[in-house]
DNA sequence: CTGAAAGCGCTAACAT
DNA sequence: ATGTTAGCGCTTTCAG
C-alpha cells in the first residue's frame, strides 16, 4: 500500500540538491537561475511528479490568476438569456489567452450578489472582477471603487467616475433603430425596454427620444413601456401598449423580449411586419430564425466580453491604458421584421 | 492618509482578548466555545471589518468550497451551443444552494483541457470536478479515477467502472426518435450525429439501429453521417447524405445541427416537413421558433446540470449515495417538422 | 472551554 | 547564481 504524500517544493529541492527558493525560482522561470540547475530541478520535478499548489502560491504571492465574474441577479436567470453566454464566450477567450481562470459567483438576489463579491474580494480569491451588467441602484460599484479593487463593468454605470467600463453607445444605437423606422415612413413608434433601473434602458430611451425630436415627431408616453427581460415581459408590454395606442413600429431593446412583442402583436390580430414593424436589440442567434426573421441592432456581444476582459487584465498588469472605457460599435442587421409605410 | 493593513485573525484575537485559535473556532461556529466569547469575538470582527481569507483557509484546511467545471474542447465553442449554458444553469442553482462557487477552466484543445484539470486538481483549487461531456478517447477519466479525485461526468463514459455519471438513456432516446418517424410511415430514415468519439453518438446510433431492427427495417450505411456539432456540421452531413440517398425522415442528435440539416434540405430543393421530416435533440429554446418549429427530444438539460452537481456534492459530503449514476428522463416534443407518409 | 505552537506549501526579501 | 529566513492567514493537534 502506497501512502503517497503530496510532493512539495521541499522534496524537489532535496532531490535536486538545491534550496526551496531555487525551486520556486525555477517554477517562475527566473532568468537568474543557471541553465544547469534549472534542468536539474525540472528533472527532479518530473521524477517526483511535482505540481505547484496554486493555493499556497496565491497565499504567498497574493496573486490568483483568476478573474471573478459577477452575474446579474440570479446566476440561474442569467444563463437563460443568450446574451450572457455570449459575453462569457468573449471573456473566456481572453482569459484563456492570458492564462486566467474564471471564478463564477453563484448568487440568487441582490444581497447574495453583494455577499458573493465580498467573498471574492475580501476572500482574496480573485485578482479582478468583471461585473456583467450594472443597475443604477448598484451599490457594488462604489464599494469596489472604495476598496480600490480592480474591476470593470460591462455597461456604463450611472456614476462612471473612477470606474473602468465597456459598453456600446446606447444612445446612438437606439437612435439608429428609431431612425431606421422613421426613414421607413413610421410616425407612431413604440419603445419597449427593460426596467429603468438599468442605465442601458435609460440611455436607449434617451436615444429614442432624441431620434423623435430630431425628426420633428412628438414623444408620447402611451407608446412607451418597461417590463422584465423575458419573452413574457415583451408580451405584456406590447399588450399594454396595444390597448391604448396604435403604433406602426416598435423598438424593443432586447431580442428575447421582441419575440414576446411579436406574439402579442399577432394575438391582437395584427401582422408582423405588414401592420407593425419591429426592431430588436442584441442579434441573438435565435433572431435570425424567428418568424419573421428579426431586424435587430447587433451590439457585438462577443466583443463586449473580449474588451472587458482585456481592459481588466491590462489594468492588472499595470499596462498603459488609453482610456478608462471602451465603446464597442453596433450595427443594424436588416432582416424581415420591418417594412416601409 | 489611511494605511489600511489587512485585518487578520490575529487582530481580531487581540481585540477580543483571545487566542487566534479561538477566533478560528468562532468562525467555524464550534460548539466548544462559550456563548460569551463568541459574542465578544463577533463584535471584534464586526468592528474591525474582518473577513476570512479564503485562500489561507483553503491552504490550512484543504477545502475550497469550489467546484471545477471542465468544458469540452474550447470553452469558446462550448458557449456557442445553448446546451452548455443550460447545463451550467442547473449546476449553478445547486452550487448556490450548497454554497459552492464555480471555477471555470478555459482551455482551447485536448492538451489544454488536460492541463486545466491538472491545474485544478494538483493545484488544489477545487474540491471536485464536473466534466461536461466525455469522449471515448478521454484520458481524463482514468486519470481522475487514479488520482482518487472526486468527479462526476455528464454523459456516460465508455468505461464507467468506478466513475460517477449522469446522463439520459441515450439508446432509448434515440429509439424514441426513430420509432416516432417509423410510426409515421417513414422507411428511409437518415441518422446524423456528432463524432463517434463521443459515447453519446455511439449510443444514439445504437438506438437508431435497434429501432430499425425491431421494425424489420434494414440499416443502410449511406443514410448515416457524422459531423461536428454545429449548424454547418449539420448542413454538410445532410448534403452528403442527399447526394447518395433519398431519406424521407432524419434523426439529428443535436438541434443546432438540425438547423443546418433543414438548410441543406431546402438548398437541395426539398421541403420540410412535406418532403423530409426531421427530429432533433436537446430542445434548445431556438427550436420552438425555427421554421418549421422543430420536433425534438427534450433531454432535460437543466436537470442534467442539477443532478450532476447534486451527485458530486453528495460525494464530497460523504453522504450515502444510492447509485453511482443517475438517469435523467427524456421526452419527445412534437412540433411541426414531421409529417406522416 | 481556551491557549500555544506547529504547520499547510509557497514566495520574497535579504544575504552571500 | 543560490541559500536563509521569515512570513502569507488560517486550522489543528496537543495541552491544560
Amino acid at each position: 500500500m502506497v501512502m503517497r504524500m503530496n510532493v512539495t517544493i521541499k522534496d524537489v529541492a532535496k532531490r535536486a540538491n538545491v534550496a526551496p527558493s531555487t525551486v520556486s525560482r525555477v517554477i517562475a522561470d527566473s532568468p537568474r537561475i543557471s541553465k544547469e540547475t534549472k534542468e536539474r530541478v525540472w528533472k527532479a520535478m518530473e521524477e517526483l511528479g511535482y505540481y505547484p499548489n496554486a493555493i499556497a502560491r496565491s497565499l504567498a504571492s497574493k496573486v490568483t490568476n483568476t478573474l471573478g465574474l459577477i452575474m446579474p441577479r440570479s446566476t440561474e436567470e442569467a444563463f437563460s438569456n443568450p446574451f450572457f453566454p455570449e459575453v462569457m464566450r468573449g471573456i473566456s477567450v481572453v482569459a484563456h489567452r492570458e492564462k486566467y481562470d474564471l471564478l463564477l459567483s453563484t448568487s440568487g438576489n441582490k444581497e447574495e450578489e453583494k455577499e458573493a463579491v465580498i467573498r471574492m474580494v475580501k476572500g482574496k480569491r480573485v485578482d479582478g472582477i468583471i461585473l456583467l451588467s450594472s443597475r443604477t441602484t448598484d451599490e457594488l460599484i462604489p464599494w469596489l471603487r472604495d476598496e480600490k479593487f480592480p474591476f470593470v463593468v460591462i455597461g456604463k454605470p450611472l456614476d462612471a467616475r473612477g470606474v473602468y467600463w465597456v459598453d456600446n453607445d446606447n444612445i446612438g444605437a437606439s437612435k439608429l433603430a428609431t431612425n431606421y423606422l422613421i426613414k421607413h415612413g413610421h410616425r407612431e413608434i413604440a419603445f419597449i425596454s427593460g426596467s429603468l433601473e438599468y442605465v442601458v434602458s435609460l440611455d436607449r430611451l434617451d436615444g429614442y427620444k432624441l431620434a423623435l425630436e430630431e425628426n420633428g415627431l412628438t414623444f408620447k408616453r402611451e407608446l412607451v413601456e418597461q417590463e422584465e427581460f423575458s419573452e413574457d415581459g415583451g408580451y405584456r408590454a406590447m399588450m399594454k401598449i396595444l390597448e391604448r395606442a396604435k403604433p406602426t413600429g416598435v423598438v424593443v431593446t432586447d431580442d428575447v423580449m421582441a419575440f414576446g412583442v411579436i406574439r402579442a402583436t399577432i394575438d391582437k390580430g395584427f401582422r408582423v411586419p405588414e401592420d407593425i414593424s419591429i426592431v430588436g436589440f442584441n442579434n441573438i442567434p435565435l433572431s435570425a430564425f424567428a418568424n419573421p426573421p428579426l431586424t435587430t441592432i447587433d451590439i457585438s456581444t462577443f466583443e463586449l466580453g473580449i474588451k472587458s476582459a482585456e481592459l481588466l487584465i491590462a489594468r492588472l498588469k499595470q499596462k498603459e491604458i488609453e482610456s478608462d472605457h471602451i465603446i464597442v460599435p453596433v450595427k443594424l442587421i436588416e432582416r424581415k421584421s420591418c417594412v416601409s409605410r
